[in-house]
DNA sequence: TGAAATAGGACTACGCAAGTCGTATTTACA
DNA sequence: TGTAAATACGACTTGCGTAGTCCTATTTCA
């Protein structure tokens, strides 16, 4: 519960690791091994980077990955969200179409939980991958 | 992901409920029908909370719950802490015992994240039932 | 041509979330 | 004193999401 997937965090891990290196080329074997990360999740992961545009692959021996946009326009909000696909959201109406709780219309606890919601956003979104090297 | 689980959402709907009512007594076929909860769910939340100290409950007929402190007593963290009886933490190591985390020796994320996590602690705690009524 | 690398789908195993069911216990009140 | 209204509590099912594994295809450098 309220816990970040281990996806995520592979994720965090490897940008920040190629922004340490000043966006130096890098591969999933070298990553998987210096922090112990399964490889094949690692290799998903990189791939959702790659489609989210938050990286740059580089097919081929001698390939591997560096970054797309500069470290400090990179947020941690935008690994997370590239990386779900879906809208992080602290209860289901914020993650989804609010009508799917079926008890929408009688919750008296959406507007409060709607300020831990956003105050979560704008952590998430200000954090940006230059200051976590 | 990232998301409070249901039995979170219906303990602080139920609290809130019995706030806005004075503290007066309120049981739980009152509350699930109200909120359209599922009662049995609801009736284990309940028992979580009196385990907890933050409600007290009425057994017997006529019987039901109210609070145990006063509404600016309880805080979101409290009903959090008292219904998933885990700690509450964005990563394994927040939420367990940091050696549990096979990576974390090699972790470079931990110290950023902490602050994310400092910060999520700080909403809950000083977000007080009192406020949400 | 072969080795190194990314691309990507299929599949399994496990744990947790949510809800259901059944039964025991307590207590007010007729 | 009996019955109805209420809490107490454990066992169980079902479904879903997470994490990980495996296998194969494709690209590209040397
Ligand atoms: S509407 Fe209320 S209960 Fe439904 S998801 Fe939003 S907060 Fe939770
Ligand atoms: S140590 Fe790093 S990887 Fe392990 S749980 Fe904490 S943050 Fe996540």
């Amino acid at each position: 519960m309220l816990k970040l997937s281990k996806k995520v965090e592979y994720g965090l891990i490897a940008v920040r690791h190629i922004a340490s290196l000043n966006n130096q080329i890098s591969t999933v074997k070298e990553i998987s091994e210096k922090y112990a990360i399964p490889s094949d999740v690692l290799a998903k992961v990189m791939q959702r980077l790659t489609k989210g545009k938050l990286i740059t692959s580089h097919q081929g021996a001698m390939g591997g990955y560096t970054l797309a946009r500069r470290a400090e326009e990179i947020s941690v909000m935008d690994v997370i969200a590239v990386i779900e696909g879906t809208q992080v959201g602290i209860a289901q109406c914020f993650a989804e179409e609010p009508q799917n709780c079926s008890i929408f219309h009688a919750c008296t606890i959406k507007n409060p939980l709607g300020k831990i919601q956003h105050n979560l956003e704008h952590v998430f979104n200000s954090m940006k991958v230059s200051e976590i090297v």
